[in-house]
DNA sequence: TGTACATCAGTGAACGCGCGTTCACTGATGTAC
DNA sequence: TGTACATCAGTGAACGCGCGTTCACTGATGTAC
């Protein structure tokens, strides 16, 4: 009965939500998220401007959808490559993510920007949009976790003086998540190979490193990948 | 003679060409670069739209004055803080300018945002930008030159692959003219702390440290100290 | 020192365009009996 | 299986706003003799 009707337009909508989000992707390619309009989008699927509003209540929730995408597009994409790598080889599973990062990034340049971009200006990013952008970095923390609990020697480090500890104490509960008792040198280092990759990544997409560091050809730059090899000196996976 | 009252004119113009740049850097702060409008500058100055083109002849040049004087403003900011740590203390030097990277960035998160954020859709840096946007990069080069001509050791490191050395191919002229002979090892670091101070900057900036690492009072962040100390580990100033 | 002319700063109206959002509406699709 | 009603998708006009840029113009400031 109804249920196959039912069925169809819950299709139909699903399909135009995805066409919507679509166009909205190419536009973002074209002029930027300041740059994103309901009514181009509307223009490009051949329907009136103010149809979309069947879809996405304003232009904020459809910005909001495009960046929730963007992340867990990047964390699929990342974890995959991620999972491929050797298990017992950190060392590779970590250079898998820095890799994986940037290929995503220089596959949706403009997505890249939406998420690790400067932010859009009158833009406040709601709750929803935490638990997607959190996954990439959670392949970090395991790594560094597993690291502590194959026994990778933190003793050695001097303890982190009371004031840095307290820094980065928000970051806490993400590590002790992974059940490991995890040193804060440890932590301060897991922080700084995550923020390192991504600068790294920006810098070479938001075109700082032209004349600087030459891509080759886009798959592979090997600038980054010695970059990756030496960050390993920092962070000690084993 | 008509010099005085040149004089008047030209300084009338000077100022207005000032107001000018400082109300755009205040809509900066508001809106963003794609938000950066003449005709809201003008309604500021309480003159009319299209008086503003007596003095800058299109947007784009207007927003290229401003990444402009960004660059300048920072590379003021950084070289005077570098010059005030003392000389032979070559990492003294490195964190003083790491922490004047960070610091001019939080006074001016806009025009930081306007340099170092996504790249302005449509917008296409013409070449006066390139030598400002180098000064801060200079800095980072000579401390490296200064380390090599005191004798750091880099025999020790295996030789760079040829691959990676092309990559980094581009950025040789840079440390070339610092009249002394950097290792290939050396540069590829020494890109890397550039990178990871600015990636790091970014992250706090753009919010990615967000529940992640308190910046006490904005003046310090003791993580950033901290992770600068760290980075020192792999640029061996002496 | 005074006059005739050239340059420059600033005006205000206009062109042509774009935008997000609302609203009353038509017509099709689904639901309950 | 058929009818009456409710829901939903999509329309098109409108509101009220913004923008960059051009153009013919007025009046003031500067220059040359």
């Amino acid at each position: 009965m109804s249920s196959s009707a039912a069925g169809i337009r819950a299709r139909n909508r699903a399909d135009l939500t995805t066409a919507i989000l679509e166009s909205a992707r190419t536009q973002l390619a074209d002029d930027g998220a300041a740059g994103l309009s309901l009514r181009a989008i509307a223009r490009e699927l051949g329907m009136a401007s103010s149809a979309i509003y069947r879809y996405f209540p304003s232009r904020d929730h459809l910005l909001t959808q495009l960046i929730i995408d963007a992340y867990n597009s990047l964390a699929d994409y990342v974890e995959a490559r991620e999972r491929a790598a050797p298990r017992a080889d950190r060392c590779a599973r970590f250079r898998a993510i820095g890799k994986g990062i940037r290929t995503w990034a220089l596959a949706h340049e403009h997505e890249y920007a939406l998420i690790y971009g400067s932010p859009v200006p009158g833009y406040q990013a709601p709750q929803d949009t935490i638990a997607p952008a959190s996954r990439v970095a959670a392949l970090f923390v395991a790594l560094i976790a597993e690291a502590v609990a194959a026994g990778v020697d933190a003793a050695a480090w001097p303890p982190v003086p009371p004031k840095v500890r307290r820094s980065i104490a928000p970051a806490r509960p993400f590590f002790d998540a992974s059940g490991t008792s995890i040193p804060d040198e440890l932590v301060i280092r897991g922080l700084m190979a995550w923020s390192f990759v991504y600068g790294t990544v920006s810098f070479e997409l938001f075109g700082h490193f032209h004349n600087v560091v030459t891509p080759e050809l886009h798959p592979t730059n090997p600038f980054f990948d010695a970059a990756l090899d030496r960050v390993l000196e920092l962070v000690p996976l084993g």
